[in-house]
DNA sequence: TTGCTCCTCACGTCACGTGAGGTGGC
DNA sequence: TTGCTCCTCACGTCACGTGAGGTGGC
Protein backbone atom coordinates (compact mmCIF):
# COMPACT_ATOMS: atom_id res chain seq x y z
CA UNK A 1 0.00 0.00 0.00
CA UNK A 2 1.31 3.47 -1.37
CA UNK A 3 1.13 6.38 0.94
CA UNK A 4 1.49 9.47 -1.76
CA UNK A 5 3.26 12.25 0.15
CA UNK A 6 0.88 14.35 1.85
CA UNK A 7 1.43 17.93 1.86
CA UNK A 8 0.47 20.74 3.98
CA UNK A 9 -0.94 24.05 2.83
CA UNK A 10 2.46 25.76 3.61
CA UNK A 11 4.88 24.01 1.80
CA UNK A 12 1.77 24.09 -0.95
CA UNK A 13 1.77 27.63 -1.19
CA UNK A 14 5.23 28.18 -1.00
CA UNK A 15 5.80 25.57 -4.15
CA UNK A 16 3.36 27.00 -5.62
CA UNK A 17 4.33 30.95 -4.97
CA UNK A 18 1.22 32.17 -3.86
CA UNK A 19 0.07 32.58 0.59
CA UNK A 20 -2.08 30.28 2.49
CA UNK A 21 -4.64 32.89 1.89
CA UNK A 22 -5.28 32.24 -1.75
CA UNK A 23 -5.50 28.85 -1.24
CA UNK A 24 -8.36 29.10 1.35
CA UNK A 25 -9.56 31.38 -1.38
CA UNK A 26 -9.86 29.16 -3.94
CA UNK A 27 -11.34 26.60 -1.79
CA UNK A 28 -13.74 28.80 -0.99
CA UNK A 29 -14.53 29.15 -4.61
CA UNK A 30 -14.54 25.52 -5.39
CA UNK A 31 -11.86 25.26 -7.04
CA UNK A 32 -9.04 23.31 -4.95
CA UNK A 33 -9.90 21.26 -2.42
CA UNK A 34 -7.29 18.90 -0.25
CA UNK A 35 -7.54 15.20 -0.73
CA UNK A 36 -7.90 14.41 2.98
CA UNK A 37 -9.17 16.66 5.61
CA UNK A 38 -7.49 15.09 8.93
CA UNK A 39 -9.53 15.03 12.31
CA UNK A 40 -7.09 17.89 13.62
CA UNK A 41 -8.80 19.85 10.71
CA UNK A 42 -5.55 20.53 9.00
CA UNK A 43 -5.38 20.31 5.16
CA UNK A 44 -3.49 17.55 3.19
CA UNK A 45 -2.90 18.09 -0.34
CA UNK A 46 -1.00 15.60 -2.93
CA UNK A 47 1.16 16.05 -5.88
CA UNK A 48 -2.26 16.56 -8.39
CA UNK A 49 -3.33 19.30 -6.06
CA UNK A 50 0.00 21.24 -6.74
CA UNK A 51 -0.50 21.24 -10.46
CA UNK A 52 -4.12 22.12 -10.17
CA UNK A 53 -2.77 25.05 -8.12
CA UNK A 54 -0.29 25.67 -10.80
CA UNK A 55 -2.18 25.97 -13.03
CA UNK A 56 -4.80 28.36 -11.37
CA UNK A 57 -2.04 30.58 -10.84
CA UNK A 58 -1.42 30.40 -14.47
CA UNK A 59 -4.47 31.13 -15.39
CA UNK A 60 -5.04 34.11 -13.26
CA UNK A 61 -1.72 35.16 -14.88
CA UNK A 62 -2.92 35.86 -18.40
CA UNK A 63 -6.72 37.46 -16.72
CA UNK A 64 -9.06 35.17 -16.20
CA UNK A 65 -11.09 35.66 -13.43
CA UNK A 66 -11.75 32.99 -10.57
CA UNK A 67 -15.09 32.80 -11.52
CA UNK A 68 -13.87 32.25 -15.27
CA UNK A 69 -11.58 29.75 -13.86
CA UNK A 70 -14.14 27.48 -12.69
CA UNK A 71 -15.72 27.66 -15.73
CA UNK A 72 -12.78 26.57 -17.69
CA UNK A 73 -10.10 24.47 -15.30
CA UNK A 74 -11.64 21.12 -16.39
CA UNK A 75 -10.66 21.68 -19.90
CA UNK A 76 -7.17 20.66 -18.80
CA UNK A 77 -7.74 17.85 -16.31
CA UNK A 78 -10.38 16.02 -18.17
CA UNK A 79 -9.90 12.94 -20.20
CA UNK A 80 -9.44 14.20 -23.68
CA UNK A 81 -11.46 11.46 -25.07
CA UNK A 82 -13.95 11.91 -22.21
CA UNK A 83 -14.91 15.25 -24.46
CA UNK A 84 -17.80 15.47 -25.72
CA UNK A 85 -17.70 19.61 -27.27
CA UNK A 86 -13.87 19.60 -28.41
CA UNK A 87 -14.88 22.08 -31.08
CA UNK A 88 -15.28 24.73 -28.09
CA UNK A 89 -12.46 23.36 -26.17
CA UNK A 90 -10.19 23.87 -28.85
CA UNK A 91 -11.62 27.74 -29.29
CA UNK A 92 -11.36 28.06 -25.39
CA UNK A 93 -7.70 27.08 -25.61
CA UNK A 94 -7.15 28.69 -28.42
CA UNK A 95 -8.22 32.23 -26.85
CA UNK A 96 -5.81 31.15 -23.87
CA UNK A 97 -2.89 30.54 -26.21
CA UNK A 98 -3.74 33.80 -27.56
CA UNK A 99 -3.46 35.41 -24.23
CA UNK A 100 -0.63 33.81 -23.18
CA UNK A 101 1.76 34.97 -26.43
CA UNK A 102 0.31 38.67 -26.28
CA UNK A 103 1.88 38.39 -22.56
CA UNK A 104 5.29 36.76 -23.73
CA UNK A 105 5.46 39.13 -26.19
CA UNK A 106 4.92 42.70 -23.96
CA UNK A 107 6.99 41.60 -21.25
CA UNK A 108 9.85 40.74 -23.57
CA UNK A 109 9.62 44.00 -24.73
CA UNK A 110 9.64 45.56 -21.39
CA UNK A 111 13.20 43.73 -20.87
CA UNK A 112 14.17 45.18 -23.85
CA UNK A 113 13.48 48.87 -21.91
CA UNK A 114 14.59 47.11 -18.70
CA UNK A 115 18.45 46.34 -20.39
CA UNK A 116 18.37 48.91 -22.16
CA UNK A 117 17.91 51.62 -18.87
CA UNK A 118 20.63 49.27 -17.15
CA UNK A 119 22.78 50.11 -19.40
CA UNK A 120 22.43 53.76 -19.47
CA UNK A 121 22.17 54.22 -16.06
CA UNK A 122 25.51 52.28 -15.89
CA UNK A 123 27.41 54.52 -18.26
CA UNK A 124 26.34 57.16 -16.22
CA UNK A 125 27.36 55.93 -12.83
CA UNK B 1 5.49 76.18 -34.27
CA UNK B 2 4.60 72.54 -33.44
CA UNK B 3 1.39 70.98 -32.26
CA UNK B 4 1.89 67.92 -30.25
CA UNK B 5 -1.04 65.72 -31.97
CA UNK B 6 -3.25 65.47 -28.74
CA UNK B 7 -5.12 62.21 -27.45
CA UNK B 8 -8.20 61.81 -25.93
CA UNK B 9 -8.36 59.34 -23.08
CA UNK B 10 -10.47 57.08 -25.04
CA UNK B 11 -8.13 56.77 -27.37
CA UNK B 12 -5.18 56.22 -24.86
CA UNK B 13 -7.12 53.75 -22.72
CA UNK B 14 -7.21 51.78 -26.49
CA UNK B 15 -3.39 52.53 -27.28
CA UNK B 16 -2.34 51.01 -23.48
CA UNK B 17 -5.19 47.79 -23.82
CA UNK B 18 -6.56 49.43 -20.57
CA UNK B 19 -9.87 51.02 -19.77
CA UNK B 20 -10.41 54.84 -19.25
CA UNK B 21 -11.61 54.35 -15.43
CA UNK B 22 -7.65 52.75 -15.00
CA UNK B 23 -6.26 56.03 -16.51
CA UNK B 24 -9.15 58.40 -14.18
CA UNK B 25 -7.34 56.00 -11.20
CA UNK B 26 -3.65 56.12 -11.97
CA UNK B 27 -4.31 59.74 -12.30
CA UNK B 28 -6.10 60.12 -8.72
CA UNK B 29 -2.71 58.39 -7.42
CA UNK B 30 -0.10 60.64 -9.39
CA UNK B 31 1.00 58.71 -11.53
CA UNK B 32 -0.22 59.74 -14.61
CA UNK B 33 -1.74 63.69 -15.92
CA UNK B 34 -2.82 65.11 -18.93
CA UNK B 35 -0.60 67.70 -20.13
CA UNK B 36 -3.29 69.97 -21.39
CA UNK B 37 -6.87 70.37 -19.88
CA UNK B 38 -9.27 72.15 -22.17
CA UNK B 39 -11.65 74.53 -20.73
CA UNK B 40 -14.50 72.05 -21.85
CA UNK B 41 -12.83 69.58 -18.85
CA UNK B 42 -11.24 66.87 -21.21
CA UNK B 43 -8.43 65.47 -20.76
CA UNK B 44 -5.32 65.72 -23.53
CA UNK B 45 -2.50 63.62 -23.70
CA UNK B 46 0.83 63.41 -26.38
CA UNK B 47 2.61 60.00 -26.86
CA UNK B 48 4.75 60.83 -23.90
CA UNK B 49 1.73 59.94 -21.94
CA UNK B 50 1.11 56.91 -23.87
CA UNK B 51 4.82 55.41 -22.99
CA UNK B 52 4.52 56.65 -19.44
CA UNK B 53 1.13 54.48 -19.01
CA UNK B 54 2.74 51.87 -20.86
CA UNK B 55 5.22 51.79 -18.45
CA UNK B 56 2.50 51.81 -15.59
CA UNK B 57 0.80 48.60 -17.34
CA UNK B 58 4.39 46.40 -17.70
CA UNK B 59 5.32 47.52 -13.61
CA UNK B 60 1.65 46.19 -13.14
CA UNK B 61 1.79 43.09 -14.69
CA UNK B 62 5.55 42.34 -12.79
CA UNK B 63 3.28 42.36 -9.73
CA UNK B 64 4.04 45.91 -8.17
CA UNK B 65 1.38 47.84 -6.25
CA UNK B 66 0.45 51.36 -7.82
CA UNK B 67 2.19 52.80 -4.31
CA UNK B 68 5.08 51.12 -5.71
CA UNK B 69 5.12 52.30 -9.05
CA UNK B 70 4.76 55.93 -7.34
CA UNK B 71 8.04 55.21 -6.01
CA UNK B 72 9.77 54.01 -8.93
CA UNK B 73 8.63 54.61 -12.22
CA UNK B 74 10.87 58.08 -11.93
CA UNK B 75 13.74 55.74 -12.67
CA UNK B 76 12.78 54.70 -16.22
CA UNK B 77 12.22 58.34 -17.23
CA UNK B 78 14.76 60.32 -15.34
CA UNK B 79 18.12 61.51 -16.95
CA UNK B 80 20.87 59.07 -15.92
CA UNK B 81 23.22 61.95 -15.86
CA UNK B 82 20.61 63.46 -12.64
CA UNK B 83 20.48 60.51 -11.14
CA UNK B 84 22.38 60.76 -7.64
CA UNK B 85 21.78 57.05 -6.43
CA UNK B 86 23.26 55.03 -9.52
CA UNK B 87 23.92 51.78 -7.35
CA UNK B 88 20.02 52.17 -5.80
CA UNK B 89 18.04 52.82 -9.05
CA UNK B 90 20.23 49.38 -10.58
CA UNK B 91 19.99 47.36 -7.97
CA UNK B 92 15.70 48.30 -8.08
CA UNK B 93 16.12 47.66 -12.12
CA UNK B 94 17.46 44.60 -11.37
CA UNK B 95 15.11 43.41 -9.25
CA UNK B 96 12.59 44.66 -11.75
CA UNK B 97 14.27 42.25 -14.39
CA UNK B 98 14.25 39.47 -11.97
CA UNK B 99 10.45 39.60 -11.77
CA UNK B 100 10.17 39.88 -15.75
CA UNK B 101 12.62 36.80 -16.55
CA UNK B 102 10.79 34.83 -13.47
CA UNK B 103 7.60 35.85 -15.35
CA UNK B 104 8.45 35.03 -18.95
CA UNK B 105 9.95 31.64 -17.64
CA UNK B 106 6.56 30.68 -16.63
CA UNK B 107 4.40 31.58 -19.64
CA UNK B 108 6.83 29.47 -21.29
CA UNK B 109 6.40 26.85 -19.40
CA UNK B 110 2.37 27.44 -19.33
CA UNK B 111 2.98 27.97 -23.48
CA UNK B 112 4.26 24.29 -23.60
CA UNK B 113 1.45 22.66 -21.33
CA UNK B 114 -1.64 24.42 -23.24
CA UNK B 115 0.32 23.59 -26.85
CA UNK B 116 0.37 19.67 -25.28
CA UNK B 117 -3.16 20.40 -24.45
CA UNK B 118 -4.33 21.38 -27.33
CA UNK B 119 -2.70 18.68 -29.77
CA UNK B 120 -3.91 15.82 -26.94
CA UNK B 121 -7.87 17.18 -27.57
CA UNK B 122 -7.19 17.72 -31.29
CA UNK B 123 -5.85 13.90 -31.77
CA UNK B 124 -8.76 13.06 -29.81
CA UNK B 125 -11.63 15.05 -31.75
C1' DT C 1 6.10 25.00 28.66
C1' DT C 2 7.76 27.02 24.40
C1' DG C 3 7.54 27.19 19.39
C1' DC C 4 5.74 25.93 15.15
C1' DT C 5 2.05 25.24 11.80
C1' DC C 6 -2.30 25.11 11.30
C1' DC C 7 -7.55 26.58 12.05
C1' DT C 8 -12.03 29.81 11.60
C1' DC C 9 -14.37 34.14 11.61
C1' DA C 10 -14.74 38.78 10.07
C1' DC C 11 -13.43 43.25 8.86
C1' DG C 12 -9.97 45.86 5.79
C1' DT C 13 -7.69 47.03 1.47
C1' DC C 14 -6.36 47.60 -3.25
C1' DA C 15 -7.52 48.27 -8.03
C1' DC C 16 -10.54 49.31 -10.35
C1' DG C 17 -16.09 48.48 -12.25
C1' DT C 18 -20.51 50.35 -12.61
C1' DG C 19 -24.27 53.04 -12.73
C1' DA C 20 -26.32 57.99 -12.10
C1' DG C 21 -26.74 62.31 -13.94
C1' DG C 22 -24.73 65.89 -16.73
C1' DT C 23 -21.88 68.71 -20.48
C1' DG C 24 -20.19 69.95 -25.23
C1' DG C 25 -18.89 69.85 -30.19
C1' DC C 26 -20.28 67.50 -35.12
C1' DT D 1 -32.36 67.11 -32.11
C1' DT D 2 -29.66 62.84 -32.07
C1' DG D 3 -25.29 60.56 -31.18
C1' DC D 4 -20.79 60.45 -29.61
C1' DT D 5 -17.12 61.14 -26.22
C1' DC D 6 -16.18 63.02 -22.38
C1' DC D 7 -17.00 64.61 -17.17
C1' DT D 8 -17.65 63.95 -11.72
C1' DC D 9 -19.42 61.70 -7.69
C1' DA D 10 -20.13 57.62 -5.09
C1' DC D 11 -21.21 53.02 -4.10
C1' DG D 12 -20.02 48.08 -5.61
C1' DT D 13 -16.95 44.19 -6.53
C1' DC D 14 -13.16 41.05 -6.83
C1' DA D 15 -9.12 38.92 -4.85
C1' DC D 16 -7.23 38.48 -1.39
C1' DG D 17 -4.63 40.79 3.41
C1' DT D 18 -4.76 41.18 8.18
C1' DG D 19 -5.50 40.78 12.71
C1' DA D 20 -8.12 38.19 16.66
C1' DG D 21 -8.39 34.24 19.20
C1' DG D 22 -7.77 29.32 19.37
C1' DT D 23 -6.01 24.16 18.63
C1' DG D 24 -2.55 20.35 18.33
C1' DG D 25 1.76 17.59 17.76
C1' DC D 26 7.29 17.82 18.60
Amino acid sequence: MMMSPRIQIGELAARAGVTHRAIHHYESLGLLSPDDRHEDAYRYYDESALERLKLIVALVQIGLSLEQIGFVIDMYCEDPAAIDDHDNVLETLGEHLVKVETQLASLDAFRSILKARIALVEQAR
